[in-house]
DNA sequence: TTGAAAGCGCTAACAG
DNA sequence: CTGTTAGCGCTTTCAA
């Protein structure tokens, strides 16, 4: 026996020894480059059958240039939406052979940078991140000018050209909202993580709509904006009191904003931007022990399962949240690949899937502000 | 300037060029071994920041014969019980540095054995292995045979030796339909993944209840075994009936498991055995419009969000998930760090919160068998 | 303290 | 068709 010691894995070395070749004949005959007698082919494969023999990745990747990994950034994969989104990535990844390393951010920022410090390192092939909130662009900077593709997924960045795979938010809380005031709601309250500054800025220029569309990429930003745009066309003034922010992102911090808007009269619907959100605004409704829909109706965001086991079964607003995933991947692949494409922003529809948890307002909207 | 192609990351090569000093210093400078004068170490600080210069950890990997990577086989990154126990596992390797691949099975072992021998490839340090159901443990040994540190968390491999991080399922599906029994059920019915094949191997023989507890490691089986453990305590006879499989893991399946076995008579209590069983059998519940708990009573597993927003809020077995995580990646990362302590099987506790889905039998299980 | 050189495992260019 | 050799970027002897 002339193999190496045993508690290290075989190495083309090891297996051209057992076959009596040279390296380069061990190497042609198992990657399926050059060509081989088939003889010594047989040899060859029979050695490293016996040896247990896996190329080393590490090596090849870097002779190649590639690692056939992709990083992904992304907030909390404990979140349903992650690891949905992260299931989709990678399903699209598996299907062109490549693997993928996911952190978490928790949204912070700092996190996030050092993260895609972490992945350069490993020289994955090309990132797909999950942006938090911040202003810091420089880490995405240092990606495009070393080369590495990058792909925003569920929002994109200002000042950072590349690619992005989203939902038209705007639109889709539009839509929601449109719903909602078709249905007879005049006193709608939104539920969202738009930040404290996004809120600020609205505020201090409610007309400045579309400006705000553009300044702020988060979907919590857009969908507020899409909020403001439905009751605009409707005529209906907006309020302050109705846009509650969660200030921090966490179900028990929306459920708090929820319970609290109730205690200064009461809207006669809801509208939460994410699957966090919703599960504080569920709760705060059945804490206050209002009825859905018959006191207030909730309009929630996401269509996970939870949703329709409830009583009564949410109506949400759908996201097709593999598939931005795997589109994701895909676009990332493309690029890895050298697609050299303009930069782009994919949006794909939502659905409005109406089920109990909405209906006209049973009372005229009778607000009182004790 | 004297930097190479732009397009491609910098090497240490293009530090110590643009510092004026040999790579051996640059190296020296940055990874922070040996002695370097202040005056050259400042300069090739420089020169890094300048390029923005990141190490290249395949090189450092393949010099060090260590990644800093694990490798995680899972069943399905989107279901929350793996969502949660990825991002325990990613927690306790962040802790030590270390970086985390996940792929997906979808509990099929031949997906499972590729996916090994891919993060073999990649040269992961370790694996944690969710081991789907099958036999062949060909894969399991080669990894032992070459070294790399293995875990299994939630079930073990019979026949591989191994560390292993779970749950006692059985004494948890115990406690729970003591629970039940407690409250006067007779007729209770477990949901579980448990496959015909183990069901057969107790049908033929379901004297030997101890032997089937050691003949299958996997959860659904051992959370069978304590259920038939209690009802035998109880000195109630286990009825074929009230055993229901769902042949194939999905709601799907647990729902129309559940609502057939309601065609012929009815047990007064369901006992689910995780969290996929406990959707399908709250779902049947309710398609068969059924109170909870005055018709019947719903003991679930997996104390998930969700499960406290129905109505009634279900009673579950709760599992420490993001616990199991974080320790599988400790014992997985001692064993890397060359611990040589006996292979172990370490059990997490579980927790039975009861809340409004069990209560007493109504009627007095009037079981009627059409 | 610094530099030169070898080697991790692989592939590719070049000889034979 | 097969073998020799060089080199990917890093760390680590070994000399100077």
């Amino acid at each position: 026996m002339t193999d190496r010691a045993g508690s290290s894995q075989p190495t083309i070395r090891d297996v051209a020894l057992r076959a009596g070749v040279s390296r380069a004949t061990a190497g042609r005959a198992l990657a399926g480059y050059g060509n081989v007698g088939e003889e010594l082919r047989l040899k060859v494969e029979n050695a490293s059958q016996e040896l247990g023999y896996r190329p080393n990745d590490l090596a090849r990747s870097m002779r190649e240039n590639r690692t056939r990994t992709i990083g992904v950034v992304c907030g909390d994969i404990e979140n349903p939406f992650f690891a949905r989104l992260v299931r989709g990535i990678s399903d699209g990844a598996a299907l062109r052979d490549v693997e993928v390393i996911v952190t978490n951010t928790d949204e912070d920022q700092l996190r996030e940078q050092k993260k895609v410090d972490v992945l350069l390192g490993k020289r994955v092939d090309g990132l797909i991140v999950y942006p938090a909130r911040g202003n810091n662009i420089e880490h995405f900077h240092r990606l495009k000018r070393q080369g590495v593709p990058l792909v925003f997924v569920d929002h994109s960045m200002r000042n950072v050209p590349a690619d992005a795979v989203m939902v038209d938010g705007a639109r889709a809380a539009e839509a929601a909202v449109d719903y909602l005031i078709g249905l007879g709601h005049e006193s709608i309250a939104i539920v969202s993580e738009a930040s404290r500054a996004t809120e600020a800025t609205f505020l201090a220029d409610p007309e400045a709509i579309h400006d705000l569309e553009t300044a702020t990429q988060r979907q919590s930003g857009a969908r507020l904006v899409g909020y403001l745009r439905a009751l605009q066309k409707a005529g209906i003034p907006w309020r302050r009191e109705n846009i509650l922010s969660s200030d921090g992102y966490s179900a028990e911090r929306a459920f708090s904003a929820v319970t609290k808007r109730f205690q200064h009269g009461a809207p006669s619907a809801l509208f939460a931007t994410d699957n966090v959100m919703t599960i504080g605004a569920f709760r705060g409704l059945k804490a206050l022990e209002l009825a859905i829909p018959d006191d207030v109706s909730l309009l929630g965001f996401d269509d996970l399962e939870w949703t329709r086991l409830v009583t009564p079964p949410l109506t949400v607003v759908s996201q097709p949240v593999l598939e931005l995933g795997r589109m994701a991947a895909e676009v990332l692949l493309d690029r890895i690949d050298g697609s050299t494409d303009a930069f782009m922003n994919r949006t794909l529809p939502t659905e409005l899937i109406v089920r109990g948890s909405t209906a006209g307002p049973r009372r005229s909207a009778t607000e009182v502000t004790a």
